[in-house]
DNA sequence: CCGTCCGATAGCCGATTGGATGATGCCGGG
DNA sequence: CCCGGCATCATCCAATCGGCTATCGGACGG
């Protein structure tokens, strides 16, 4: 028998996934979650197989990968799948990097989420074919890493300020902000400030 | 009893509702769809009380008001509940304009969900407060209308052409550019480039 | 029928931006 | 130990941007 905990903060998937695994024999739902608090708790409690996380925690302040490597840090830690509307390059490499063994779509037949959970608890790697698809994409085509403080200066730029204000922002010099969006326009291949936000919103490296 | 068909592009979020009421004894799904066609087709040979919409139909083509607003075409049309993640104002005005009769959000309870489901089934207009507070606030504070050829120039503007690039695309003259962003600015409270991108796509006026 | 509102059009001008070029200190990997 | 990448700062300058002001024509209400 399997035992699983679910984090997600809408009741209603919640609700679903539990009937659906629990229509399965081998496998249980012993616990549920809404938030990253409420999951280090019940997985504490619980000591479950396998966590299936849901990364789109709505307007939450810590992210499904936040709790996925807050999960790994517990004492023997739980397999975390990743269930998730979203296949964007970002949203998968964090959740990987953070210890989720598996990252399957939302969209996958439920066959797919249960052969997926029962992989994840033997330790197996589970990948939708769309996110497998992504990964290698990426391994042959690196993409530009934007710095933690590129990623400010798009913030702000995304809120419209401008050079002089931004540097004040920063405690830099008006100088040391045009040379981060120089950087930034190269890295995403724009060159303007327009299309910077645009291009850095459609990447999810900035959200609105 | 009331009889209810399921359109939603997830089959675990699908699966998970179909459950979810099921359990209500004077609840029964008849009928489930994963897109536009699919949900036409499906209401017209079952003719049911009440449609449970998911908006967020993925990056579908047809979007739930869409089909929203087709369904209501039919003879007998059924009530609309649409069941959704986002509240944004366009999306939610969008939903009613079509002819939804309610509108919840996927992080209601699921006794709040039943209700809403009985509620539409008897004509009943159901809100989730989050929704409805934004209604209000909306007609007591009329949203400035973005016109067509505005919207047009943000999305050039979110390419990050510049004003006579622009010009040129819309076969105007730099000067005629400048003015719709000065109105843009004013309409949507910013006065830079990127900020209006922004703004633009966090209203959903653009997409990415 | 007339006044008003508003979208689309347009030009002027000072402020801001973006590109080019170069330099310094710091840190981590080979 | 040296190299590369990141963050910092500086300067010059042409091109672009944003604010201000104004005209025109169609829609709408009185």
């Amino acid at each position: 028998m399997i035992r699983i905990v679910l984090v997600d903060d809408h009741p209603v998937v919640r609700a679903g996934l539990r009937a659906l695994v629990e229509s399965q024999p081998d496998l249980a739902v012993v616990g549920e979650a809404d938030g990253a608090e409420a999951a280090m708790t019940v997985v504490g409690n619980t000591a479950p197989d396998v966590v299936l996380m849901d990364l789109s925690l709505g307007a939450a302040a810590v992210g499904g990968a936040e709790i996925t490597a807050r999960l790994r840090t517990l004492p023997e830690p739980p397999e975390v799948l990743v269930l998730t509307t979203y296949d964007t390059e970002s949203d998968i490499l964090r959740a990987l990097d953070a210890g989720a063994r598996g990252y399957l779509l939302k969209d996958a037949p439920s066959e797919d989420l249960f052969a997926g959970i029962r992989a994840t608890a033997r330790g197996e790697t589970v990948l939708a074919p769309t996110v497998a698809a992504t990964l290698v994409r990426r391994t042959s085509n690196p993409a530009p890493t934007i710095t933690e403080r590129e990623v400010q200066v798009l913030e702000l730029l995304s809120r419209g300020l401008g050079n002089k204000e931004m540097a004040r922002e920063l405690f830099v010099s008006e100088a040391t902000v045009k040379s981060h969006l120089s950087h930034i326009y190269t890295k995403l291949g724009v060159d303007t400030r327009a299309g910077a936000v645009a291009a850095a919103i459609e990447r999810r490296i900035i959200r609105t």
